[in-house]
RNA sequence: GGUCUGGUAGUUCAGCUGGUUAGAAUACCUGCCUGUCACGCAGGGGGUCGCGGGUUCGAGUCCCGUCCAGACCGCCA
């Protein structure tokens, strides 16, 4: 038996009793008369002591040897500390230690093990074992854990049926790039893994599964985010004779389920809201609701003077900023500067300040009086001591540039709080987007997606119009879950496919098993798959995801630990049939 | 593919308009210390300033290139 405890359960409630613990040295301070030792295990710190007086020489001598991180097993006697420590649990008691036994010595760990530790990303990253000890990482991945369990009963109670889907699957040219894995036995073909379960969870339902779900791994081999890895975690579900409604109730529940038993956080039916509505009042399809700042459009009232550039502009729109009256110029033209980098591309700034009394002063006072500005304030619901701050031109950008802005500022001014939730689902996405590189139109969600009844025959006149049955649940202005109910029909998904510009027959190479499993009876479904890494950081109140995935990639895709990806040798490569076509760089 | 920021001791960073022997904190080592818990005190070791080239009497500092890391844009059906 290598303990009888952990470091984190001892309590003067155990005074007296003879115990066995096993860890890692955190701390060591030798006071000469005595040592103190800091052993540290998943669970807690307990304090050893070594008393020149009351352990055995032998033992001192071995404990005095004792660096950071070594792994020790002691067995000694829970007593009463002479000065406690009212900051960890088990600040009361402390081991008198009679036996020390070395398990494995360590080398000095290259960054110290502690809440605020003193390595940067990088060399944590390179020794992620050593990092996994400290608290944040370790609590980060034991809560997602219990999101992960959460998940499991809720569904489990509603009937779900977890299935495994296959990671080795085919290449299909829509959408992300795919990891492809290339087959030894049959020559010159390649396997993809999957960007999700897509296709399988909709034969699932034609295989009258009728509530799947999976928590899985998921493949796409674009750039990363801070928020976004090359192999990431999907909640992915799936339900069959069911409406969009069915759905949105059932994760809608999830959801709450999981507000309730992870932050006992409970809230009433979540907001809905048109992804038009979303995109006019808050510029973005995952507006984040804790806070107002909505935006207020104001061609109607800025767009009767001589100001040339809001003439000309599609759209002028402001957001009003609480408290941005009292900004100095300075400060106004790092604003500006701010909105006009590369980054977030916009032009300039017209800005109005509302004055304590009821006056404004803008920069554009040459153009507009009193009265005008007044109507904007209006518009931008600004109160006195707020700044309003308008951008115009082309009504995509500058509703992504404010939308921006927005944040920013919300950022800045401390409305984004970490402990308040509020999520939302966005409701009757565009069937398809228009890709302004090609002029090709492209599936917004998925090809697999349904256009909402008797919007079909829009899709000959006016394609971008057609709106989906799709829907996305935003949390706190992130995208946390997304879906749609399907297509269940060969007739419509030919149709989709055809809009979508494949050819019948690309449409029957690629996907014709989908088509062929519709003519055998497909119930109607839909579903919908929340990204499992992001909803947990978001529960966890942080902004990045790495501390909750326990061996993340960097920014270039790549395992810093393990030193991936790496190159095969000759052998490898010739038993796969593939010839390297690097060219040399000039 | 692009924009920006950074790379100096084990680690996190400072290092001005180019100018003696490149510093601090922390970690580490040694000694001291009768209740420590961010222990304290005294001392000590520790550097290819990412790499390559250039400008200069002289480069951590300026210029060019390159590699690496991070954030963002494009991308992510």
């Amino acid at each position: 038996m290598y303990r009888s405890n952990t470091c984190g359960n001892l309590s003067s409630a155990d005074i007296n009793k003879t115990v066995t613990l096993a860890g890692w040295v955190q701390k060591t301070r030798d006071k000469g008369f005595m040592i103190w030792v800091d052993l540290r295990d998943r669970y807690g710190i307990t304090q050893l002591i070594f008393d020149t007086e009351r352990t055995d020489p032998s033992v001192i001598e071995l404990a005095k040897t004792l660096g950071r991180e070594f792994v020790i097993q002691v067995t000694g006697t829970v007593i009463e500390r002479e000065s406690k420590n009212p900051n960890i649990p088990t600040g009361d008691i402390e081991i008198l230690v009679s036996d020390l036994k070395l398990l494995n010595a360590s080398k000095l760990p290259p960054f110290t093990i502690e809440n605020d530790t003193d390595g940067g990303e990088d060399i944590r990253m390179k020794y992620r074992y050593l990092d996994i000890r400290r608290n944040p990482v370790k609590n980060s991945l034991i809560f997602r854990s219990k999101v992960a369990n959460e998940v499991r009963n809720y569904l489990a109670e509603q009937e779900f049926i977890e299935v495994e889907t296959p990671y080795l699957i085919k290449s299909t040219p829509e959408g992300a790039r795919d990891f492809v894995v290339p087959s030894r036995m049959n020559e010159g073909e390649f396997y993809a893994l999957p960007q999700s379960p897509q296709t399988f969870k909709q034969l699932l339902m034609v295989g009258g599964m009728d509530k799947y779900f999976q928590i899985v791994k998921c493949f796409r081999d674009e750039d990363l985010r801070a928020d976004r890895q090359p192999e990431f975690t999907q909640i992915d579900c799936e339900m069959a004779f069911v409406e969009q409604e069915d759905i949105l109730n059932v994760f809608e529940g999830l959801t709450k389920h999981l507000l309730k038993k992870l932050h006992n956080f409970e809230i009433e039916n979540f907001p809905r809201m048109t992804f038009d509505h979303a995109m006019k009042t808050y510029g973005n399809d995952k507006p984040d609701i804790r806070f107002g700042m909505e935006f207020g459009e104001l061609n109607a009232v800025a767009q009767h003077k001589d100001f040339k550039v809001f003439n000309a502009a599609e759209l002028v729109v402001g957001i009003a900023v609480p408290g941005g009256a009292s900004y100095t110029r300075k400060e106004i033209d790092k604003l500006i500067d701010w909105v006009k980098r590369p980054q977030v591309g916009a032009l300039g700034m017209v800005y109005v300040k509302c004055n304590e009394d009821g006056s404004f002063k803008s920069s554009v006072d040459k153009f507009y009086d009193q009265n005008d500005l007044a109507k904007w304030a209006e518009a931008t619901e600004a109160k006195p001591g707020d700044l309003i701050c308008v951008l115009s031109g082309n009504t995509n950008k500058v509703r992504a540039q404010l939308s921006a802005l927005r944040m920013e500022l919300a950022e800045r001014l401390g409305l984004r709080k970490p402990n308040e939730f509020a999520p939302l689902w966005v409701i009757d996405f565009p069937l398809l987007e228009l890709d302004e590189e090609t002029g090709h139109y492209h599936a917004m969600h998925h090809p697999f997606t349904s256009p909402k009844p008797g919007q079909l025959e829009l899709l000959d006149t006016d394609p971008g119009a057609v709106k989906a049955n799709a829907y996305d649940l935003v949390l706190n202005g992130n995208e946390i879950g997304g879906g749609s109910i399907r297509i269940h029909d060969k007739e419509t998904q030919a149709i989709m496919f055809k809009h979508l510009g494949f050819t019948p027959e690309e449409a029957e190479a690629q996907f014709g098993f989908l088509m062929d499993a519709f003519q055998y009876g497909a119930p109607p479904h839909g579903g919908l798959a929340f990204g499992l890494d992001r909803l947990v950081a978001i529960l966890g109140g942080q902004e990045t995801i790495r501390d909750f995935i326990a061996f993340p990639k960097n920014n270039s895709g790549r395992d810093v630990m393990i030193d991936a990806p790496a190159a095969l040798d000759n052998e490898q490569l010739n038993e796969l049939n593939i010839a390297l076509n690097i060219q040399e760089k000039m």
